[in-house]
DNA sequence: ATGTCGATCGTCT
DNA sequence: GACGATCGACATT
């Protein structure tokens, strides 16, 4: 792969709507530059969340708290928050006060696959970023990133390929969200090992 | 391959 | 005080 195609892109990327963003997302590219390494993971597994409407994002009903704040916001902006022992890395989405968000929940590792294993040791590769909470470990991805500008260095989104083939389906972990469980807002390259299941 | 269960902690009520 | 947009271990089919 070839370091110099990675640029970020431009904040207008993330101007479009949040479930073309999230199929859109897919064979991009997350880069973090780390001081320990260049970190790229090709983004094949993405989930939408569409705010108010939405029984289960976090800013259902447009709940704006501490954590939700950053939802309001412009699109372009990391969304991180802690799932149990894990930080989950989402790009904020929509317009201003219209609080959407993509969850990147599968990367495929493409360059500093040697320091993604030292921040996350598995023996099995299929297992180092085949998960929301498995991919940010790698990536050197926490808290401390929340509220960052996606467009621009350190941590930013770079454009990719477009896939062969895109599947759709229901999203994951979310059994009490009642008739939003079987909104088609998941979506994921197809055949793709790193896709979480 | 699929299911259940516990860990563990920040956030919100 | 309750609750997860998860993960890993372990059990069972």
């Amino acid at each position: 792969m070839d370091h110099k195609i990675l640029q970020p892109v431009h904040q207008s990327f993330f101007n479009q709507p949040t479930l073309q963003l999230a199929e859109e997302l897919l064979g991009s590219f997350l880069v973090h530059e780390t001081p320990n390494g260049l970190l790229v993971g090709k983004i094949v597994e993405t989930e939408a969340y569409l705010g108010a409407d939405d029984r289960a994002a976090h800013s259902f009903n447009n709940r704006r708290t501490k954590r939700t704040e950053i939802m309001f916001h412009e699109a372009g902006f990391a969304y991180v928050y802690t799932m149990h022992t894990h930080h989950l890395f989402n790009i904020v989405t929509g317009r201003a006060n219209q609080p959407e968000a993509v969850l990147i929940r599968g990367i495929e590792p493409m360059i500093g696959e040697d320091v993604m294993l030292e921040n996350r040791p598995v023996s099995k590769r299929a297992n180092l970023t085949s998960g929301p909470g498995k991919l940010t470990k790698a990536m050197g991805i926490d808290k401390s990133y929340y509220g960052n500008r996606l467009w621009e260095k350190p941590l930013y989104i770079a454009v990719g390929e477009r896939p062969q083939e895109i599947m759709i389906g229901n999203r994951i972990g979310i059994p009490n969200a009642k008739e939003a469980v079987a909104y088609p807002y998941r979506f994921w390259i197809s055949n793709n090992p790193f896709v979480s299941r």
